[in-house]
DNA sequence: AATGAATGAGCCTTCATTCAT
DNA sequence: GATGAATGAAGGCTCATTCAT
């Protein structure tokens, strides 16, 4: 599992030509690198700005020349760590020519392999606790991530029933019954993990499959 | 035990000749229930216990008189709203006599009508937030909820393996998968819900146990 | 060493006939002597309340049946404890015959068995402690221990002078010297002991006595 | 070391650069006087931060910018205030040369004109009053002053009777009985001191050392 | 751009005192 | 007389934010 792996650098600018210019440029993403450690691990409101800057060998004073404020970092760690994966999802829904179920899988296995299996697995957990708290930030996410992400998964399921592979099923209901199972497993990793069980992903992933794969299919093709 | 639902009238009861005798019984679960409503709704350390005091109606110190400290309140509000609901399934397990299908579905449903459809639903999204930072109050989640709840599911998923209802799976996952789109339900409720949607939970439970039913039925079973 | 024991009951009103009057009329020493107890461990402004009321077996409310506030608590401690102590001194002072070193070893020795070695010694580090917080407290141990008190050892030390048994010095000084050990002594047991070694109390008093004899003696009487 | 001594104008100074880094420096040590001042006069538990924080003229939180804790201030106080005047008696017991009488004078006149003498003075009363409740002060006020100061006493007495000044006698004891006067007069000014005459510190020293000088003198050398 | 000293509002917890029963 | 539930002011400590350097 190499995805553990620092995952802001993919955003740098390109235009970075000498060493202070890079320097100077990356700022902003050792920053937000930081933060997304400190607040996956211990929660937003728990996470004291002064750790944030020690991690990233900083002061505390310069993180206010790059955001205005804590709840600005919190939208930049989200900005940078995750919306960038939509994009990718929406590539492949765009180029994919397979089964609808392999798309599926294909976009499932995705989320694991850029989030889920990633400390971006976090952001989920991060969401659901400082939300009510932080309507902008919700906001955002929201019309960022949720509502993107569950566009990929709607028009995949909406290619199954066209095609006659899956069965007639409430598109939203089914993306919930979809989708919550990853997030759960994500979200574990980041609350009570310490207390429960280790999961296998691999395992989870398949028996999660599995289970779809007969749910979601057509009765004429189990026949 | 109902007693952390709303008691706004044992207040007013002029009837009772020990009035101070009751009030001191009723005490400890209006404070809960007062607490209850607030960690919900803006997470357990971000909710100051001034404010819990004064929709309990009563000062500052009055909740000291009842809990040791915060967490020790966090935990009687599990204690009191949660683990009781654990004996009732478990009660349920012990008597059913039908399919395993609808023992499952009874006790999801029963879990949907005393939690998922309450102000504790709330409770999960609480553990998953605060977990890292309380591992008393973790631990104790942990041990009489989580465990005992997986039991029951457990108890009933090897049932119907046993009588060739289900086909053969991994428990555990399986217990996973059946649970997060509940759990999910739940927590979004009290996170995102404002700026997403809103669910029926009629359409969304049943279809949950329309792709649970055909994802768990053993293939002979549908030929 | 017996002088731990319990003292104020030596105060009790002597016309108590039946248990319950007896019980009443003991009420106040039982709360004062609780009061002392944990007055001289833990210090006045460190106990609380409820735990002298605790120890005395009684509830919080019923200390302010007997005193009006826990700076009048504290003021009755000395009064019940310590003030009948003066008496008993002006009482062997006035029937005193022999030297006047004897009369001095008699005074410092009485002081010990009656206050020095027992707990009401913790007395004059509560007044040391406090007294700047508590100036009626002050007043009234000033001028009702403190007053009366050098005013036996003066009239012991005059004596002295007199007779040439002593040789000339500044009365007031001296006093000082000559209690200000006692006072140490008592004192420590009630702040550093526990880190400090333990004083022997005999010894103690006795080399004293001996710097004392030598130091205040008449230079003829030592040729 | 006379950094704890008022340092009311380096606030004021305008010729310094860096005014910043002085002022840095500076800060303990204002704080750690504002704190004697208070703690002596009240008491540490009794003295308030924000109090402390006023008298030096800075915000409360400032304070723990310094020190982790009140009590890590009051072993501040003490290791700035006390400690070093330790190592001075040392350097005075390593150099003197003249009569052992001599040598216990000079240090205990250096007592009282670097601690008795000043605000210091009211340190011992602080550690008797406050030591059963903080025992981490206490132990270091015992081990960093009681066991050096006692040492110094002790190394005097023992040059004094080994060379035949002083009569034989139990050393511990002795130094009890020498350093309570002075200890007494010192605790003295800080608690009763305003209902009880002031006592004029050259008289007592003097007193004093008359009694003492008499006390320890070898019986032979008086004759 | 970067620093880090300083701020001050805010929160949990304690406890002397009151008062209805 | 006795109780003990309730109060509310106060204090130690934290931390996001500011700003002089």
């Amino acid at each position: 599992m190499p995805s553990i792996a620092v995952v802001p650098d993919a955003k740098l600018s390109p235009e970075a030509k000498t060493v202070r210019r890079r320097r100077k440029d990356a700022r902003p993403s050792e920053l937000t690198s930081a933060a997304l450690d400190l607040f996956v691990e211990r929660g937003f409101s728990a996470t004291r700005l002064d750790d944030v800057a020690a991690r990233a060998g900083v002061s505390k004073g310069t993180l206010y020349l790059y955001f205005d404020s804590k709840e600005a970092l919190f939208k930049a760690v989200i900005e940078e760590g995750i919306v960038p994966t939509l994009a990718a999802g929406e590539q492949r829904l765009a180029e994919h020519s397979g089964t609808s179920m392999a798309l599926l899988r294909e976009l499932l296995v995705g989320w694991w392999q850029q989030i889920g299996g990633t400390r971006l697995a976090g952001v989920p957990k991060l969401i659901i606790s400082e939300s009510r708290n932080f309507p902008e930030v919700a906001q955002y996410y929201h019309d960022n991530v949720i509502v993107r992400g569950r566009a990929l998964l709607r028009a995949a399921l909406q290619r199954g029933v066209a095609s006659g592979e899956f069965r007639p099923l409430d598109a939203e209901t089914a993306i919930d019954v979809i989708i919550a199972p990853l997030l759960m497993l994500a979200i574990w990793r980041f609350s009570l993990c310490f207390c429960a069980q280790e999961r296998d992903p691999q395992t989870y992933l398949e028996t999660h499959f599995d289970l779809l794969a007969n749910g979601l299919r057509a009765l004429e093709s189990t026949a």
